[in-house]
DNA sequence: CTGTTAGCGCATTCAG
DNA sequence: CTGAATGCGCTAACAG
């Protein structure tokens, strides 16, 4: 391996002039740069990144935690990687498959050195364990936390998902299920608090029935499918909390002989691409400014300077699976 | 920060005693590694593994490059990540967006060190250019290529394919027509005999009209149903070399009225979760073996190693999207 | 503008 | 079994 000293020996200059004109970091005479630059070429060198990285105690790469590949991990990740790398960052992934070791493992990449910070897509430690890992570095995350150590980009779930049920209402559904996530979610509380006032201003009873929880993630909606399937009172609309699960929740049906959205109604949440394919009703709330503001979060941090973030808007997406619905059984 | 001599100082021991307990090389007392390990607690000494890395010159960490976010990148990095996990490999993704300059840039990472290795999913520069830097490093990808330096994960396409059609010869259907990727990929070449051999033994004329080439993969196969559509003379059934490709053509057709099977029978390849939401009747070839017998060979390059890889099948998946054909204007 | 010197944090000789 | 010394490749003062 041809390090700087060589480039320095055949250039006949001192090695920290070579160290000047690679990093660009102070002045350098014509002569000595052209010099500098023909023993570079002709030695072909190039430098090692690990030594520069122990001189300035930094990486330039954010680790990127999740469980799997579920949605919309694609979108998010792409956006992340995309704003990341126009920083100059690099992103390394860590699928901890729900395993608490594994996060545990990966931010402690952090407390070697080896990250300069950290997002969290999908945990599976409690955050009490996570957040004093920001002694270490900045922590982001996307699901909502309180925290004063750890970011979380923030969309109001409440009045998204408000907006979720009047579309529903509006359409005719009057039995509405609800399919939500991990209940420890701060989103998720928001959503409950959306239902109950849902149904207040409606002056619809709650069926505790009805409210559906899909804490593990682990099938996609297939469980959710067959409960639905072995209800007595069926729902006559499903309201998901990520389109994934709306898919597999749909496409589980339809092995059982039921038809979407003639049977039941369902509208999805993250407008990923699944929800295309699949022709899903769903509301978007750009993940993609999401992942760009938890960058943009990290970024300020390590580098105290302070990129603005960006706003975000949420809106419905009308698509096939929420047809108004059909009073042949129209009640009062 | 502490460091290592922080702990031999607190420990009353030297810093290369601290050392050998860190790595577990060489030899140390009871009492002096006690006194170390007490230190460490104390002090919450964490190693630093930069600088672990410029002794050593490696990194344990693999370039995983692929241009954005399409099916079945999913599976793929799941099993390749953790595959390297457990080899104590970790992996950082590059998304190139079909951009040279990016994948050059990723590629470079590994001659400055930073990157043990380099795993290419999709690439944009042609081989000639991404060849040389294997000498920086051990190179493998997914696309079959004929290269004594790049490995790539080998499966028959040719015989893959022609079960396929085989399949959908038994099932009936006469006129079909062929999605086709990269056309300088050595796969899509021997799927292309494949086709030929296939028409010849079934005494069927092929017409040139029903192969289509997806060549930049740019929306998932909208463009193919398009092009469908306009047909004078349809075909009756379409293969494809991609699970979300024919996702996307399925669902583009749909939003164009048609109804699928009924309309066109689709059969895909990857055995990818949206084929199993989608009953798309498709292929499975263990895109799991791929990627892990991927990294083996990095692994094997990487520590003179010689983990055997493990062999490969390919099996019909059948689902819902090729019915056996119903003979309303059966054909002699 | 350029050379000398001194580290960054750790691993690894080599003596003892 | 342990300490002292040296170096991984590069950057950053500090003189000159």
């Amino acid at each position: 391996m041809t390090t700087i000293i060589d480039v320095a020996k055949k250039a006949q200059v001192s090695k920290s002039t070579v160290s000047r004109v690679i990093s660009g970091n102070g002045y350098v005479g014509q002569e000595s740069r052209k010099k500098v630059l023909d023993a570079m070429e002709a030695l072909s060198y190039s430098p090692n990144l690990i030594a520069r990285n122990l001189q300035s105690g930094e990486t330039k790469t954010i680790g990127f935690l999740a469980h799997g590949f579920i949605d919309p991990l694609g979108i998010f990740l792409e956006s992340f990687i995309s704003i990341a790398k126009s920083y100059n960052y690099y992103v390394t992934l860590y699928f901890t498959d729900g395993d608490q070791k594994k996060e545990i493992d990966a931010l402690n990449q952090m407390k070697y050195k080896q990250l300069d910070g950290v997002f969290i897509l999908t945990r599976s430690n409690k955050w009490e364990v996570i957040e004093p890992y920001s002694l270490y570095g900045p922590i982001a995350t996307w699901h909502r936390i309180d925290s004063e150590r750890v970011y979380s980009s923030y969309i109001d779930h409440y009045s998204g998902y408000l907006r979720s049920l009047d579309y529903l209402y509006q359409r005719g559904y009057r039995s509405i299920g609800h399919v939500l996530g991990n209940s420890v979610n701060l989103n998720t509380k928001a959503r409950i608090r959306a239902i109950d006032d849902f149904h207040k201003e409606k002056n619809i009873s709650i069926n505790e029935e009805w409210i559906f929880r899909d804490d593990d993630r682990v099938d996609n909606g297939r469980h959710i499918a067959q409960l639905w399937h072995e209800m007595k009172t069926k729902t006559d609309a499903m309201a998901f909390y990520t389109d994934s699960v709306a898919a597999g929740f749909i496409s589980e049906l339809q092995s059982l002989g039921y038809s979407i959205p003639d049977d039941v109604a369902v509208i999805g949440f993250d407008n990923s691409e699944i929800s295309r394919l699949m022709h899903i009703t769903t509301v978007d709330y750009s993940i993609k400014l999401q992942a760009e503001n938890s960058f943009i979060y990290i970024h300020n941090q390590l580098n105290k300077e302070t990129i603005p973030e960006q706003e975000m808007s949420v809106r419905l997406i009308e698509r096939e699976t929420v047809p108004i619905r059909k009073h042949e059984e129209a009640e009062t």
